[in-house]
DNA sequence: ACTTTCGCAGTTGTATACAAATTGGTGAGC
DNA sequence: GCTCACCAATTTGTATACAACTGCGAAAGT
């Protein structure tokens, strides 16, 4: 069996529907942000045709939102709609320990050290973009640890469907600077403690960590959101 | 806030896309079926644009393979790759009674005691086809007990993604009808204690008899399925 | 007889012209 | 000055012509 052909289109859509995701989700396309098909044709050199593919399966995802005649917009995202999806993620990061544990492999760990060396970094200098990356690139790894695609695929999909939330709030505070620093000090304490696990080859004790981070972790932004728009009535 | 435009292509869209994942799931396309685009266009009296976005949304979730200057096959299936979805499926089915259940109404009710008389029916015909459906009928129906929407989408895709390996399997066989009779009456009795659950009132008893059903049902076929490869291979 | 090459038929992928829909503004009417 | 109707510009949705690719078979060469 030799390799597959690669099929460069599928290849260049899957390029195109990533590019597009984390514009997105780092919010280089902000909620409301109009994309205009053709524009993005240009950029990247092809036509409207497989640019409207990638974009109906965002849309499918629920990150954009075509109307005829108006143009594709990226959704807007509110904290009350997506607990029903936190809630869900919640439960999946217990799964990822325990259907089909992968040990990591010695690459995994190295990239684990470097991202906790940029974990380090980002406490000192606080920049949001960038621990919006590290965080993207920490659960992608962390997906690694499981075999189950399926579980892979839906929890990737229900991440970026939720990241977004973080930056979008946290942006509209003007105590913006101390959320961060929080912030990075609790994913600091989940790094840590994931890889305490690890070391313990106890998979399932990674998805208790995840489990228990992404509840405080939310349970905080519920409360400064909340507490927000409680201000904004009064 | 008037209704929603609810804009007819869109519409138009699900519809199509409804229909062919259900030819795809009850066999009417079979898997290694060929399909070409531009006969679907004929039969809903469009053209190959919009059957192109539908396809590719059913090749996203596994069910089709568009292969360029070939055509768009069916997928086929394989138990052994399938049990990682069965796996994320049983820890799913607990969850439906657990994140947000939503108590049923008269007319859920109304429609459980029509799918039990259906069930009643078919333990006597022993209709493979329509077994099909009413499991399919009934699994809808159960969904609505969670008021968590990517609880219901992600449920709902796996589902489609599983359910076509029982009817192929078991169209394999000479015992064909034995092992649709037991089916169906694993099937009844299941119907029977999700009533009882609901009865009682208690949504997360559901969720454990279902789990509990779907274990074995998927054991039952995995024995069956492996003793058949056995057998092939002597 | 076997192998290899070439070409044709058939199908999906891409580009593009056109249809349909919405928005915003402009001007007539009051 | 205000309202309403209508038109034009803009953008997505659809249809279709064409390009790219594959598989098969025929035919030529050995």
């Amino acid at each position: 069996m030799t390799d597959i052909p690669a099929s460069d289109a599928r290849a260049r859509y899957e390029r195109i529907y990533a590019t597009l995701r984390k514009r997105i989700c780092l919010l280089d396309y902000p909620p409301g942000r109009r994309l205009r098909e053709e524009d993005l044709a240009e950029e990247f050199h092809t036509s409207r045709t497989p640019i409207r593919r990638v974009l109906a399966r965002l849309e499918d995802e629920g990150l954009l939102w075509s109307v005829h005649g108006v143009g594709t917009i990226v959704t807007d995202i509110d904290i009350e709609e997506l607990s029903q999806v936190y809630r869900l993620r919640i439960e999946l990061a217990e799964l990822i320990g325990k259907l089909m544990p992968v040990p990591p492999d010695q690459a995994m760990l190295n990239e684990l050290f470097e991202m906790e060396a940029r974990c380090a970094e980002l406490a000192s200098r606080l920049d949001a973009r960038e621990f919006a990356r590290l965080n993207m690139d920490f659960f992608q790894l962390i997906l690694r640890l499981t075999a189950n695609e399926p579980l892979r695929d839906i929890s990737e999909r229900l991440y970026f469907q939720t990241t977004r939330i973080w930056l979008k709030t946290a942006s509209r505070f003007d105590h913006y600077r101390d959320m961060l620093r929080l912030e990075v000090e609790s994913f600091q304490r989940e790094m840590r403690d994931v890889m305490l696990a690890i070391e313990s080859a106890d998979l399932s004790a990674v998805g208790h960590v995840r489990r228990a981070h992404l509840t405080t972790s939310f349970s905080r932004l519920l409360a400064e959101a909340r507490s927000d728009k409680k201000a904004d009535i009064n």
